[in-house]
DNA sequence: GACCAGGCACATC
DNA sequence: GATGTGCATGGT
């Protein structure tokens, strides 16, 4: 299984090359990025991201001055703006609390520590959580999202139905523990997902092959 | 004008 | 423990 995943890898890998993940400026602004990106299309979360730089908003000193009422209207772009600016201040919250507001405090903890201490945060679940840990934090976690579960269930590796950790579970026990590797391997999943997995009509010129029947 | 997007929390059975 | 619902904008 270790290598039909790595050949999976490699066909995605050779399609789009480095993706370089993830889009941010900074550790900070990936956690802020992974945030808006519950269930929002990053087209969205790039204007909310955009309008928080030029408010000079884009860091912890910004955040935590910041107002939720004023955030709110920055991040509009991203959709469920009331909530996501709680969660935003939440988080900002959490680190000043435990850390002093210190991402490297939050760095220098165990995998395990800080993952359990980002899912007491209130609007971080697990992909949210596993995204800060591995493109954040850069630990080795693999990160479960939506193309993920669709792709490789349709693939047949996965039962459809499979939940996030069963699917996490399932990378990470035929994985070598890598952080590069676990990075790129999800970005090239959103990538052919966004790509070719929309639709069943857009399988033509998948790296992973074309798709026939229900998926 | 539906339908969907790189989820999550909460209510209800 | 499983299933349903609210949150909300912008692109196809």
């Amino acid at each position: 299984m270790k290598d039909k995943l790595l050949t999976i890898f490699n066909k995605m890998h050779n399609h789009f090359g480095d993706l370089h993940w993830w889009p941010a400026d900074t550790p900070f602004e990936v956690i802020i990025g992974a945030i808006l990106t519950q269930n929002t299309a990053w087209t969205n979360v790039e204007k909310a991201i955009a309008n928080l730089k030029n408010s000079r908003l884009m860091d912890y000193a910004g955040l935590k001055t910041a107002k939720e009422e004023e955030l709110s209207p920055l991040i509009r772009p991203a959709g469920y703006y009331n909530q996501k600016a709680k969660k935003i201040k939440n988080f900002i919250r959490f680190l000043e609390q435990d850390y002093t507001g210190d991402l490297d405090g939050l760095k220098k903890e165990s995998l395990g520590v800080a993952r359990e201490k980002l899912l007491k945060v209130h609007g971080v679940g697990p992909e949210t959580a596993d995204s800060i840990l591995l493109y954040a934090l850069e630990k080795p976690i693999f990160v479960v999202d939506a193309y993920t579960k669709r792709i490789f269930s349709r693939h047949g590796f996965l039962p459809q139905m499979a939940d996030y950790h069963f699917v996490q579970d399932f990378f990470m026990e035929h994985l070598p523990q890598d952080v590069k590797l676990f990075n790129e391997y999800h970005a090239q999943i959103v990538y052919t997902g966004k790509n070719f997995c929309r639709s069943k009509q857009m399988c033509e010129g998948c790296p992973l092959g074309i798709l026939k029947g229900e998926g």
